[in-house]
DNA sequence: ACTATTTCCTGGATGC
DNA sequence: TGCATCCAGGAAATAG
């Protein structure tokens, strides 16, 4: 499932393979729930646009385009299927692939969604901002404010977008593993000291996943179909019953929010 | 203003 | 082997 680390991994490879070159044609199949923009809106800015490039807004790919009618931004989000491909046209198409465009170069880029929990939009005008915060660019004591007198779970305000943008459940087990914090525990009841611990925790699970190309647990793939390594080194996350790896004990399953959360008992307070 | 729950969707794993 | 059921979860919508 496509979070920070591997949304950032995407759109550098995206940036990599197609900063500059030029969309000729844009193919639209199956729309339902997709498109956030109308098909024929998006087909029409991005038909000859110029890619000035990628980047990662929260866990959104931007594309930032110069189109025939100024620019433009075309927004990507994975949810939690999606993949974005850079392929040589004769590839076999996947199954579920919603979009494709044909650059100048020749190549595709092809969206592929099983799930459909992905959306696409074209933005033209207005300029798109995450809802919340960036967990690697966010100051120390902005990020603590973030929690003060919530009482939801701090797992729960860890998966909020509209607090910190880019963090899914992955990151924020294995974040709160790392800064020896329960995922049950009250957001406003963690100390400053143990919010400082989570920052930190945060900064290091991310470069460390960012380093590694992201985690590839099913359907994840970079923008050239290779995998990421970090799920080697998840220290909680999908490893319940097993052993913690700091002191032994089982690791726990416990469900929060409808989203499966695994932590150390004897490591997190 | 918050917080919790439901819904969307398919494929892989599991159980009988 | 085959069929039904469960489960994965990002974020919008809905309910409380």
């Amino acid at each position: 499932m496509p979070e920070l680390p591997e949304v950032e991994t995407i759109a550098r490879g995206l940036h990599n393979r197609l900063a500059g070159d030029r969309i000729e044609e844009v193919w639209i199949g199956d729309q339902s729930n997709l498109l956030k923009s109308p098909a024929k809106e998006i087909a029409r800015v991005l038909r000859g646009s110029r890619i000035e490039g990628f980047r990662r807004v929260g866990k959104h790919i931007v594309a930032e385009l110069a189109s025939k009618y100024g620019p433009a931004q075309w927004v990507i989000h994975l949810g939690m299927t999606g993949r974005c491909l850079v392929c040589e046209p004769a590839v076999e198409h996947a199954k579920h692939t919603h979009l494709i465009a044909t650059m100048a170069s020749g190549r595709e880029l092809r969206f592929i969604d099983p799930r459909r929990f992905g959306k696409l939009q074209v933005l033209e005008g207005s300029k798109f901002a995450a809802p919340g915060a960036e967990p690697i660019a966010v100051g120390r004591e902005r990020f603590i404010e973030l929690f003060k007198g919530r009482k939801t779970p701090i797992k729960s305000a860890l998966l909020n977008q509209s607090l910190l943008s880019g963090i899914g459940n992955i990151y924020a087990d294995e974040s709160l593993f790392s800064a020896g914090v329960r995922p049950r525990r009250r957001a406003a009841s963690l100390t400053r000291a143990e919010l400082l611990r989570l920052y930190d925790a945060i900064q290091q699970v991310l470069a460390e996943a960012i380093s590694a190309g992201g985690s590839s647990i099913s359907d994840y793939v970079d923008a050239s179909g290779g995998r990421g390594l970090f799920q080697l080194q998840h220290r909680v996350y999908q490893r319940t019953g097993k052993p913690c790896l700091m002191c032994g004990t089982g690791i726990k399953r416990v469900v929060i929010a409808g989203r499966s959360s695994h932590y150390c008992p004897t490591c997190q307070r």
